[in-house]
RNA sequence: GCGGUUGUGGCGGAAUUGGUAGACGCGCUAGAUUCAGGUUCUAGUGGGCAUACGCCUGUGAGGGUUCGAGUCCCUCCAACCGCACCA
């Protein structure tokens, strides 16, 4: 009797079998090819989401795929486990952080292991754990060595009632997203990377990565990067300041010089309030710049941001015309790009035009497109586009972008600045005033300063006993009253330990590394195994990730190498971004955003009964409530069914809309590959020499295919496949026992094919078929060619362009007994009846076209 | 504003190099099975015209190259994503 496909018995049965025979540990073994899958590991928030399982069903296929092809393939998994939402979740519930998370991690694991994923559970590891901070403290002392981890004051985010420093995303309408306090920018002494001493690489790799990573996220990588080609000219003040004698300016358009009116600096420049000093604007200085000082920067940044600036009282000469610019405090003027002061050039400036009608400074035309005015005055917007120097002194005449380095070379030689290369890439700052993070290993000393944590006394480790009810008083670890006291490892006498904790991205940066040697003791990772296993040969992950994560898993491979742990450029080959799981966001009128199982069949609301509104088909997320829970689908259809549909209907870096509907007819197909294989035990038919039967070649056709779709990234090509091969395998009728070895076969390659996708269902058929070993120790089918070749194809057959009919060829037909056939077709003889044969094209085995008029 | 991606049936999508547009699936229609619903099976399903063999038309819009264009080139439109006072 045919049984409906068991998913939750056959599934246990299978994760339990792989478990038992270790098939997915992974072992380095130099004779034999290796493969890196790994998906970017998550942040350990307790619940698997339709986003992960699209992910992981991505990698999952890839290594299996890859493993039956005969790779030696290392999949792995693990967990980014320092965060925030452990903190908050301490405060709210108190709760240890390290409770929460190891309670999280517990039962994110269950989840993914009843979804049967391949991974070599051995080399899993959490952030949070000593054994894997221990080394990134250990690399902190390390660059801190090398003056790659300095001290910097800068400005941050602040909010004084949490004293804590605050991410710009905790901001919220320039207040505290806890306290509702505002926020202010304070200048704060904090950790930083010296992450720009890598930038010329970090710019120039990205053309090895060209292929392997999607074109745009090198492109975001490239902007962030930001390099910009200009020059350095240094004005001189009217009268120095102290040991300044000159402002300086960043500009990517030397070639405007001659035109500058004014000068613009930040309200952070160090010379911002002391120019004003003795001319009587003091006051009126101070008050705009404290304003602009304390504005957040999602303000500062927002579009109808006004344009403001205040005059110092003070000038600067322009070095190559002589004349006085007066200079101002500006507020669009950004003191982390450049040098902080701008040279003002309203003529060819959009900013610098809106400021200057503002405040009625001349401007002066020093670039000539073909229609612009002499006068400056008849001007109604900036003029930025190419054209001819003119009122440039030396210069007029010349086309402006051949200026441009000509003027460079003008100032070199002058002594009034050079050409430079500036970037928008800062140093990257890990201090944080949390307490769910890796502690800074660094001890402060009053008399021999600022000393590393010995590397005997590592890991620093978190105190457990935090009063998480007060968390007014700031950072816990500074709170804490005697955590932080320490003895000077050089001088023996009391001292304090750094209070901060390290980014979270400092994990993220590197467990790739980690996961080649998870419980290595004797470093931060095995050098061989490393070099063995990277670089990671297909990294998979969410796009949001393509900047932040992705540039500093770039900059610590660079660092890795260069403090000599590992013998690499680039850590990731090829990259796939895949695309997020959307779903309809639905709305009652009177009780807001509803989850699915609010909305009846009929889109109606199940509380009051209305109408629901349809509201955009868009990423799932918890305030639009447009989620489903892959748990219980999992446990309605299966793994096998859930993991099949997340690949079947859309390509993995497309969004894929998720629907019942779809679940429901990838169910039907699973339960019809089993129904199929179970009526062909069931029959159990005598099977002979295998033929030539039809659905041999069927099932040859779909290895070919799928195997190349799979390689191609094609999932869902793949999937249409291995569905066309089972439809045949549901309609033939062997009649013969050559044609039922034919079938049999047949079966086999798709129950092979099938694997990666539903592989729970596909091992439990692989053994009904009476095999003993493991179906996932088995190799990738391969195709045979001879069977694909047939002796006659059908050629299509077009009039003037226009399909007009199908014939059948032999095989081996030369051009000219193809056109001798395509003219002896009734069809064809009667369209160019009475017209002149222009011209025959035939393309061998598909298509001719006859030409005619 | 700058940069990128994508536009193909009612819907998700296919078409690897310029060569039969719409594979595969969802939905829908009809029929079979079933007491009924579901399941399963069979057939059909871009639009228009035609009783029919067929014919015309069709890949966001418009132009071009070519024997032949979803695919290449030019102009435009729309949607989405990223960055954005970067001097």
């Amino acid at each position: 009797m045919v049984m409906d496909f068991n998913h939750k018995e056959i599934e246990a049965k299978w994760q339990q079998r792989w478990k038992d025979a270790g098939v997915f540990k992974a072992k380095a073994e130099a004779d034999k090819k290796k493969y890196y899958v790994l998906e970017m590991f998550p942040y350990p928030s307790g619940k698997l989401h339709m986003g992960h399982v699209r992910n992981y069903s991505i990698g999952d296929v890839v290594a299996r795929t890859r493993r039956a092809m005969g790779y030696n393939v290392l999949y792995p998994m693990g967990w980014d486990a320092f965060g925030l939402p452990a903190e908050n979740a301490a405060i709210k519930a108190n709760v240890h952080p390290a409770d929460w998370t190891y309670k999280n991690i517990k039962q994110m694991r269950e989840q993914l292991q009843a979804l049967g994923y391949s991974y070599d559970w051995d080399r899993e590891l959490a952030t949070c754990h000593p054994g894997y901070f221990r080394w990134e403290q250990k690399l902190f002392t390390q660059m801190a060595d090398r003056g790659l981890a300095y001290r910097k004051s800068s400005f941050v985010n602040w909010c004084a009632d949490c004293a804590t420093v605050l991410a710009n995303e905790q901001v919220e309408d320039g207040r505290c997203w806890r306290c509702s306090s505002e926020v202010e920018q304070k200048e704060l002494v904090q950790w930083f990377f010296k992450i720009t001493d890598y930038t010329e690489e970090l710019l120039a790799d990205i053309e090895k990565l060209h292929g392997g990573w999607p074109e745009k996220v090198l492109t975001m990588q490239r902007n962030w990067i930001g390099r910009s080609e200009g020059a350095l000219v240094r004005f001189p003040l009217d009268r120095p300041e102290g040991d300044t004698t000159h402002i300086e300016i960043f500009t990517t358009r030397p070639d405007t010089l001659w035109g500058v009116t004014f000068m613009s600096l930040a309200a952070e420049h160090p010379l911002a309030l002391q120019l004003a000093a003795g001319t009587g604007r003091e006051e009126e200085v101070a008050a705009f710049v404290k304003k602009v000082r304390n504005e957040d920067k999602i303000n500062r940044t927002s579009d109808d941001y006004e344009k403001e600036g205040v005059f110092t009282g003070r000038y600067v000469t322009n070095p190559v015309t002589g004349k006085k610019a007066p200079v101002y405090i500006a507020n669009f003027v950004l003191m982390d790009y450049g040098t902080g002061a701008v040279m003002a050039v309203p003529a060819h400036d959009q900013r610098d035009f809106y400021f200057a009608q503002k405040y009625g400074i001349p401007m002066e035309v020093v670039i000539k497109g073909e229609s612009t005015p002499d006068d400056a005055s008849l001007l109604t917007e900036a003029y930025v586009d190419a054209g001819t120097m003119v009122n440039s002194g030396p210069f007029t005449g010349v086309p402006n972008e051949e200026g441009k380095s000509r003027v460079i070379g003008y100032l070199k030689e002058m002594g009034y600045g050079d050409s430079t290369i500036n970037y928008r890439l800062r140093d990257w700052g890990i201090s944080r005033q949390r307490y769910w993070g890796a502690p800074i290993p660094m001890i402060h000393c009053e008399k021999c300063g600022i000393v590393k944590v010995p590397e005997e006394q590592l890991p620093v480790t978190l105190p457990d006993d935090i009063n998480w009810a007060d968390h007014t008083s700031g950072s816990p670890l500074a709170a804490h009253p005697t955590w932080k006291h320490v003895a000077c490892p050089v001088c023996g006498e009391p001292a304090l330990r750094d209070t901060d904790t390290m980014d979270t991205f400092m994990e993220s940066s590197w467990y790739f590394l980690r996961y080649t040697s998870p419980r290595h003791e004797t470093g931060i990772f095995d050098k061989e195994a490393a070099n063995y296993w990277m670089g990671v040969d297909q990294y998979i992950g969410g796009v949001e990730h393509a900047v932040m994560h992705l540039l500093y898993a770039r900059f610590f491979t660079k660092v890795l190498r260069d403090l000599g742990h590992v013998d690499l450029d680039e850590p990731f080959n090829r990259l796939l971004t895949q695309g997020m799981v959307t779903m309809e966001a639905q709305k009652c009128p009177t009780h807001g955003w509803l989850f699915p199982e609010e909305v009846t069949k009929d889109h109606a609301c199940t509380q009051c009964g209305a109408p629901v509104e349809r509201g955009r088909v868009e990423k799932m997320s918890k305030s639009k409530k447009n989620v489903v829970d892959p748990m219980k689908y999992i446990d309605t259809f299966g793994a096998d069914t859930v993991r099949f549909f997340m690949l079947s209907d859309s390509p993995p870096e497309r969004d894929l809309e998720w629907s019942d509907a779809g679940v429901e007819g990838t169910s039907k197909f699973i339960n019809k590959v089993w129904r199929i294989a179970t009526a062909f035990l069931e029959a159990a038919p005598e099977c002979g020499e295998l033929g030539t039967s039809e659905i041999r070649k069927v099932a040859h056709r779909a290895v070919k295919k799928v195997t190349e779709d799979i390689e191609r990234f094609h999932f869902n090509t793949a999937i249409a496949e291995i569905r066309v091969l089972f439809n045949e395998l549901g309609t033939v009728k062997p009649a013969s026992p050559s044609e039922w070895a034919d079938y049999r076969e047949a079966l086999a390659m798709g129950i092979r094919l099938i694997a990666p996708f539903a592989s729970h269902m596909a091992e439990e058929l692989w053994e009904r078929l009476g095999h003993s070993e493991l179906l996932t120790n088995f190799s990738w089918p391969i195709h045979d060619e001879e069977l694909l070749k047939e002796a006659e194809f059908l050629l299509v057959v077009q009039v003037n362009g226009k399909v007009r009919d199908r014939i059948n060829v032999p095989a081996d037909a030369a051009e000219d007994q193809v056109k001798e056939l395509v003219l002896a077709s009734p069809k064809i003889q009667e369209l160019i009846a009475g017209k002149t044969l222009r011209k025959f094209i035939y393309i061998p085995k598909r298509l001719a076209n006859v030409v005619a008029n």
